[in-house]
DNA sequence: CGTTGGCCCATGCTATCCCATGTGTACCCA
DNA sequence: TGGGTACACATGGGATAGCATGGGCCAACG
């Protein structure tokens, strides 16, 4: 159930390729429509969010069901859909990353990949050990006030 | 149900790995997907937890029923998940400790596992005991002034 | 005809698996 | 009750398969 977990870190080639890491690989086997891949700009951090297929689909699936020409809904699915990318992986495993994510992260030469659970992230990997201080020690405080 | 009792000392060799106790292992083999363990270092101690991965889900799965984009769900998820390590023991019942949570931990070539009941802690023998040390003492004040 | 992007093959390294050995302990038998 | 034996656990080292990475070829498009 709990699929991509830890932080990895791998090279982003002169061609703009990199390896999705051997561990993540293995959780993707056991999804539906293994393969696929979507990735979208995040809108609240300089990464790249990676949703397996299948789960990119749970995600759109709620807002097909909302008022068809309702203002909200329009505006959910441009930002849904207009950014995003569908990729495959080649038979190494390498994904190639859009000129515009790769901006939007400030990718370079080197990239981290981070599990959140059902999706996961690339981060340029200076940023990604930012952010996950940060984290850390939200986290940390939140823990300390919620039930256990 | 209460499962890992007692602490352990072991060496951690050259390669990084160390045998889990034998007790912790017969512990194991009562729970679901027996084999995978989930390592995270502690966000209160100097310490590795160590998670049997069905627990592991337990814990995480209120997370996934929270408000998606919500800033405390962002940051428990990435505290969570982006630090946690998917382990396999070989056949003689060994792990391999990722050099992060080797240097979180502080440890050299040995390591003391301490059971928790449902989790146990892997730490510098050292460091173990002092913390068991002062347990012990705050526990003792706590029975005293707490209801029988 | 030139250039760009995607696909496939090749290689070095690293992590993982597997086999082998010593030591301590528990059990059995005398 | 004492000694001996056999198993199981912890540990060390060597080999192998998988992974990350780089480069070259072919096809499609401009």
């Amino acid at each position: 159930m709990s699929q991509f977990l830890g932080t990895h870190q791998n090279r982003l080639d002169a061609k703009g390729r990199t390896s999705v890491p051997a561990p993540f690989r293995s959780a993707l086997r056991s999804t539906p429509d293994a393969t696929a891949l979507i990735l979208r700009p995040s809108h609240t951090h300089p990464c790249i969010e990676v949703w397996p297929a299948a789960e990119f689909d749970r995600l759109a699936a709620p807002l097909d069901r909302l008022e068809i020409f309702s203002p909200a809904q329009d505006d959910l699915q441009t930002a849904l859909y207009a950014d995003a990318h569908r990729v495959e992986p080649d038979r190494e495993g390498r994904i190639n990353l859009p000129d515009s994510l790769v901006q939007h992260a400030g990718l370079t030469d080197a990239v981290s990949f981070m599990g959140l659970g059902r999706i996961f992230q690339i981060w340029e990997p200076a940023a990604a050990a930012a952010r996950l201080a940060a984290a850390r020690e939200r986290a940390r405080t939140l823990t300390l006030s919620s039930p256990a």
